[in-house]
DNA sequence: CGTTTCAACTTGTCTGATATGTGACTTCTG
DNA sequence: CAGAAGTCACATATCAGACAAGTTGAAACG
């Protein structure tokens, strides 16, 4: 005979869960303003702790927002906060989420291929132009811009959410190969290169094409990013 | 001559900053327990409750957990919470979300065939043999025990994490597919011939095969899944 | 030595007081 | 009358004290 756990549940929680289930139930949606506490501490009959500990937690996972004199508010789908809590990873986990990278964004751009609209292919040559334009500093903000341009135009909200955050997640990590990239000209000429292949099967519609650029292109960052690491720790090593 | 606006910072976000500092830096890793509140108090010479809003966030966000009696833990890389505010997906999200799962899973596949281990053999070959022992009616658990199986085969964590969120949250709109599936004994027969097909192809070692199987696979389940989901809204227009 | 009891420490909850931010209404003033 | 300033109600933010409830480990006990 197997005993399950049993866990007494706390008060906030069953307020938060009953928050949840009345935004779920779409009771309160986007930008709603949620009773005030002391309106919830009456009607759920418990202290203004459990209330604020439950709303708290929920600002945590992102789903309401608090705003001191105004009151509470229901927030949009925020996916950013994904991977918020995946700090500073280490480059075995580097390694993990680079490939998870690979494998969405190769798919992506399949999709992109296929279902892209003309204005999608208006906003991806854009950010293409200011790459072009900027100054090397910026290059690797321009380059996230196409890659959620291409993201965009596949027509799947939450491939392009979970690529976002899996790339604002990177980003802290990539810090360092972004500057080893503004600092040679030749890798911002190859980088800027393999986009506008990519782009350009994009336009012709060639899933299959695209893939393999896209392939390409992620290869070539993994391989370069690989040696910016390594120079890291080396310096680290030898501090 | 110019204003910078002065945002009142909380207290508790400057609170909540430096713990998630400590965190980053390392001085507090996974599983590591947090100093008590009142020495949180004491040290940073604030009110409990500035520090209690800044656990609570920190819970609600996922990088700690509290246990009552014990303290405040730093806990893992916890993707469940992912998805957690994608509530109750409507037809659209879902299609979107089975295309990731596609995406995932046909990568996943043909990962686990190059790095599986003999255990991960010995773990998937065992969920399949209670897939086929049990009855109907758990046959959705299992199904799911199989999928994460590979998952884990695959070697990569955050793949098996990610797809383990995208399970969970299709399993609510999932319910109604298997009941379809139990009262159904040629589907289940059908599914089981397509598990063993993507097992032997992981047995060889065999990525493309592997990754062909799971495909056919997965549109057999999407295309009785639409007809699941068309059944019910027409059963819905018809109340 | 094994068991029970209990004290110390933890988070969870309630409550009242005070601080601070926001918005609407009123009042003052030109 | 119109715009600026003051006022007030109400919201969250914060503090502090008390007690409830869960966990742990050591002391006391058989």
């Amino acid at each position: 005979m197997e005993f399950k756990r049993i866990s007494s549940q706390k008060i906030s929680e069953k307020v938060e869960e009953q928050i949840v289930k009345l935004i779920k139930e779409g009771s309160y949606k986007e930008g709603d303003k949620l009773p005030s506490v002391r309106e919830l501490c009456d009607s759920l009959d418990v202290g203004r702790s459990a209330v604020r500990d439950a709303l708290t937690t929920l600002k945590g996972r992102g789903l309401v927002e608090t705003r001191q004199g105004e009151g509470t508010f229901v927030t949009g789908f925020n996916p950013k906060r994904y991977f918020q809590h995946m700090l500073m990873p280490h480059q075995k986990e580097l390694e993990s989420l680079f490939q998870v990278r690979e494998i969405l964004e190769t798919s992506i751009v399949k999709l992109a291929a296929v279902n892209r609209k003309e204005q999608d292919l208006i906003a991806m040559r854009k950010t293409l132009n200011h790459m072009s334009e900027c100054q090397y500093d910026d290059s690797g903000y321009h380059d996230c811009q196409f890659h959620m341009a291409i993201a965009k135009a596949s027509g799947n909200s939450i491939l392009q959410e979970l690529l976002e955050s899996i790339s604002s997640t990177m980003a802290k990590s990539m810090a360092d190969f972004h500057s080893l990239i503004a600092s040679k000209p030749e890798l911002i000429h190859d980088i800027h290169h393999q986009h506008e292949l990519i782009m350009d099967m994009i336009v012709c519609e060639d899933a299959s094409g695209a893939n393999e650029a896209m392939l390409l292109h992620l290869s070539y960052v993994k391989k370069h990013m690989r040696k910016g690491f390594s120079i890291r720790s080396e310096f680290i090593e030898t501090i």
